[in-house]
DNA sequence: TAAACGTTGACGCGGCGTTACTGTAA
DNA sequence: TTTACAGTAACGCCGCGTCAACGTTT
């Protein structure tokens, strides 16, 4: 515990060591993550071998994917709760893990269905896609549309969603049309047979 | 394929049927992604059942997560090539899932060494990160710090981060003493084994 | 007349990257 | 003198949410 610290570093030799950006040293030096020792008569910041300690722990943080208002908290607040912040951060990373999946899926279908591999047509895709859309629609606005417009005018604009998979059937396909042509080409000029 | 449009739409029942905000379509018209079909006389944005259909197709990639920009590319390209946007897109979100689950190893050795069930103490985990530190910083400058300011400056760099470590841990120690005595309260009051 | 709708314009978010302009160190 | 470094200020990214200030429809 003897000894000063002699080792001082200007703000691009800290960056440096830690393998960031000095503007991201300035940026957090503005959040009041981390403040240099002290400001040099040029106004220059310099660092000391505390910052590189607390830097240590800011970066630690930031590789688990803690935004930095909650590293500000943890290295801060004496009495923030480390292990629930890790707990809640880790059901956020799962949730987010669980979205990719379905996302996933959603992608490999669509490429399944333009590589011909199964029977969903465009019609099929977008006449199930409609139905979600006028679902969602009714579960969520449903009741307080019915209410301030009437059944009527709903059913209206529910019946042009569903007419147009029926009766209007050429009309969509006229539409993605232009969409899918370029679609075909690529189903015939590309191999999908190859992966 | 007969009859004309007779349903146009303001706004507001446009984007109450797609489940979207106004300022999202205002969003699109400003982008050029979707543009209503026409203005009225007091400056009005009018949507007909071409846009409906259009906007069924934007949200359509948009659930796939598709950026805007890629989307703009999808319905106004006629030479764009979806399966390849589709395929490219896909290999997005695999490289995003796989960073999710590093993240979510290291969230729970964290979590582990917090809760005392593996020997990763506190010493070890920022002795590690640092070591890290030092090989991420000499593989990505260490030549040319070397050839800029020489050997001694460098070593004397990490030698100081290694130094803590060893000779200077009592002093990483208060340092983290802070952020860790919230810690070991949180452990006492916590209680891991429930889960 | 008030409520509910419409318009444009502009700030805010997060974490910096990137100019632009100017002063200092080696 | 040049060159590399330091400083501050401010825009840009992305997809809107959210005012603000004002006109239109019902």
């Amino acid at each position: 515990m003897r000894g000063v610290d002699f080792m001082e570093y200007t703000i691009k030799r800290l960056a440096r060591m830690a393998g960031i950006s000095s503007r991201t040293l300035r940026y957090y030096d503005e959040l009041g993550i981390l403040k240099p020792a002290r400001i040099n008569s040029s106004g220059y910041r310099i660092y000391g071998q505390k910052e590189i300690d607390l830097l240590q722990q800011i970066l630690f943080y930031k590789e688990l994917d803690f935004d930095l208002k909650a590293i500000k908290n943890i290295i801060t607040a004496p009495s923030f709760n480390i292990i629930e912040a890790l707990k809640s951060h880790r059901n956020e990373l799962l949730k987010k893990r669980k979205k990719i999946d379905v996302l996933l899926v959603n992608v490999d279908k669509t490429l399944e269905s333009h590589e011909g591999r199964i029977k969903m047509t465009t019609k099929e895709k977008f006449t199930g896609f409609k139905q979600q859309m006028i679902e969602e629609n009714e579960k969520t606005y449903g009741k307080e549309i019915r209410e301030k417009y009437g059944d009527d005018e709903v059913n209206q604009a529910n019946k042009n969603l569903n007419n147009m998979t029926k009766e209007e059937y050429d009309k969509l396909q006229k539409l993605t049309e232009e969409l899918y042509s370029t679609l075909n080409l690529a189903v015939k000029t590309n191999n999908p047979a190859s992966e």
